[in-house]
RNA sequence: GGUCCCGUAGCUCAGCAGGAUAGAGCGGCGGUUUCCUAAACCGUAGGCCACAGGUUCGAAUCCUGUCGGGACCA
């Protein structure tokens, strides 16, 4: 239990208190009462709603009612203050003992230092990610999805989920087909065929070895034979060359899937057909012909019974087929199936897509709410795309010329921590710029630097005090500002409930930028006075102290960078 | 035409499940060099939180509508 989390329970039981004298109704209780740092310092270290919460159920006026619970308050030993301030806030300071002994805590627990009790939140999460198709190689509009879902899983799992990292392999749609007879052109030229790639077939060059190899394997038999022959062997052998392609490219940038789901699998094993009868059982799915679409509506349209999935009862604009005219699934057919197979191996689940599937967010919702009986177990992020710059100029791409950015060329480029950390400087609904030249700058502004730079300092500075003999830390030599930045690192396992509560790994990098600029601040105190500086060999004992502030500040620069995927520099060259 | 996302300082963005006087970096102005280095730090100026209603003791935050930018569907 962290300090947020003790002294909540502590004004909760001041709370209960009230109510067992009589003092407010028991049904206030269940006010929304919160216990957070307040945004000014000179508020003091803590500061909580109760008495405003309570207010109201109450009947009593906030200030009466704060200055009540806070006169219990500074009963507690820990707490050295407790002030009514504003409205009604309590302001609650503490003992510094208090921040001293975590800071202790910070070094003992070490890398464990926020990590959430098991017992807190054990429910399983399944985190869907990256979920590419199997056509080619990773590039970088795949990137941001794929770092942000890796860093939701560690987040999460660090929370005390269990997290399954999921991939769903789109192998049964027209584009894997597109891929076989990509292969087969490829397989042709292996054999010494001139080839031409016709519009409509994937143009790259990353399919050659694919055809080499189906032509090592196969010999001539397929030169000239009809696609029926061919087409489900290559596809087979293509799609597991590709998906080989993309697991290396995810492997540069740290990020390894738990299951690769199938979907040519899941159609194989009729799990289209279950959830289809189980809705029709209950009368979600009907057969029905939709509206044609609004606006311009094309010359092939013609209405047509299809059997339709009831999305509007849970918020979609119309009702969504679930197969084509053809009979065959359609892609949301599939995806419906697939998610009531995931729904039953977890308890919440969390898909990472990007913004372009927005359009198809409402149905598989509403789907998966349908399966579970109104269970909501399913969150979808959507994750904006990534802008590409050198240097302030757009990075032009051309996905249909086969020119496109991979991944493995930004991640040889500019390294894996620094797309990692990149790709998290943002909020994940917002629109993201990279610039090459920009991320690998080391300045100020480049918050990866940043953020390195102050772990470096703090080793270096270790690496120096390694040498020296010091006395046992006494923690109250720490003046203020020292203690200051205890306190904001005594923040990691609040930020860490909280970003894993909102799903919003981004916080990390922010909450890191805060951190490091902390320490930097602390540091330039030194440069300033050499008072202030860490080592003072003519002060053992302020040293050991400092250096122990200092050593809890690394410990938590290094758990956050690890949760984020990225290691920590030991030095910057 | 519809759906989704965004709109906070000149620029790029935070804003913690509604809280106190809305924050940071860049850029501007003025300062600071013995530890990893001025690659950093300190100070200062700069805001009708797009707009209009609503809910609330209290709204940048929640709801409705309008305007502007983007993505997608057809």
């Amino acid at each position: 239990m962290d300090v947020f989390q003790r002294f909540e329970a502590v004004v909760a039981d001041q709370v209960a208190a009230l109510v067992a004298e009589g003092t407010i109704p028991a049904e206030a209780a269940g006010a929304a009462i919160v216990l957070e740092p307040p945004r000014d310092a000179s508020h003091g270290d803590l500061a909580t709603n109760a008495a405003l919460a309570l207010a109201k159920p109450a009947r009593m006026n906030p200030r009466e009612l704060a200055t009540l619970i806070g006169l219990k308050l500074a009963r507690h030993p820990e707490i050295a203050t407790a002030e009514v301030a504003g409205p009604g806030f309590i302001n609650l300071t503490l003992e510094e003992g208090v921040w001293r002994s975590e800071l202790a805590r910070i070094l003992s627990e070490g890398p464990d230092y926020g990590r959430g009790e098991a017992a807190i939140e054990t429910l399983p999460v399944n985190v869907e990610y990256v979920s590419a198709n199997p056509t080619g190689p990773m590039h970088m509009g795949h990137c941001r999805g794929a770092v942000v879902g890796d860093a939701l899983a560690s987040l999460l799992a660090f929370a005390g989920h269990q997290v399954t990292r999921e991939y769903y392999v789109n192998d049964a749609g027209g584009q894997v087909d597109v891929l076989a007879r990509s292969a087969h052109l490829r397989y042709r030229e292996a054999l010494g065929e001139a080839i031409e790639i016709p519009e409509g077939l994937y143009p790259g060059d990353y399919l050659q070895p694919v055809g080499k190899a189906l032509a090592a394997e196969f010999g001539d038999r397929y030169a000239a034979a009809p696609e029926s022959e061919w087409l489900v062997p290559f596809r087979a052998r293509a799609v597991a060359a590709m998906m080989e392609m993309i697991r290396g490219d995810l492997a540069l940038l740290g990020i390894h899937h738990d299951i690769f789901s199938s979907e040519a699998a899941l159609l194989a094993s009729g799990a289209p057909q279950r959830a289809e009868a189980e809705l029709r059982a209950r009368d979600l799915i009907y057969d029905g012909v939709l509206p044609p679409p609004k606006g311009e509506t094309p010359d092939d349209w013609e209405p047509v019974e299809l059997p339709l999935f009831r999305s509007t009862a849970y918020g979609d604009d119309i009702d969504r087929p679930i197969r084509k005219s053809n009979g065959q699934w359609t892609y949301f057919g599939n995806d419906m199936a697939y998610h009531a197979e995931k729904a039953r191996r977890s308890s919440a689940l969390v898909n990472i897509w990007g913004a372009d599937h927005a359009g198809t967010v409402k149905r598989i919702e509403a789907a998966v709410e349908a399966l579970t009986h109104g269970e909501k177990r399913l969150d979808v992020k959507l994750v904006q795309m990534v802008r590409l710059f050198r240097g302030g100029e757009p990075v032009k791409m051309s996905k249909r010329a086969g020119n496109f950015v991979t991944l493995a060329d930004v991640v040889r480029e500019v390294g894996r921590d620094v797309v990692r950390f990149m790709m998290l400087t943002k909020r994940p609904e917002a629109m993201l710029d990279f610039d090459f030249a920009h991320v690998v700058e080391q300045s100020r502004e480049n918050p990866v630097f940043y953020v390195h730079y102050a772990h470096a300092r703090i080793s270096s500075v270790l690496r120096k005090a390694s040498e020296l003999a010091l006395p046992v830390p006494e923690l109250s030599r720490l003046d203020a500002d020292e203690l200051g930045l205890a306190k904001l690192a005594a923040q990691w396992p609040r930020l860490v409930r909280q970003a894993a509560a909102a799903r919003e790994p981004h916080r990390i990098a922010f909450y890191l930028a805060d951190l490091a600029g902390g320490f930097h601040s602390l540091w330039n105190r030194g440069n300033d006075d050499p008072a202030f500086r860490l080592l003072r060999e003519d002060d053992p004992q302020l040293t050991a102290a400092r250096l122990e502030l200092a050593r809890a500040v690394a410990q938590v620069i290094r758990t956050a960078l690890s949760v984020m995927g990225v290691t920590a520099a030991e030095e910057l060259r």
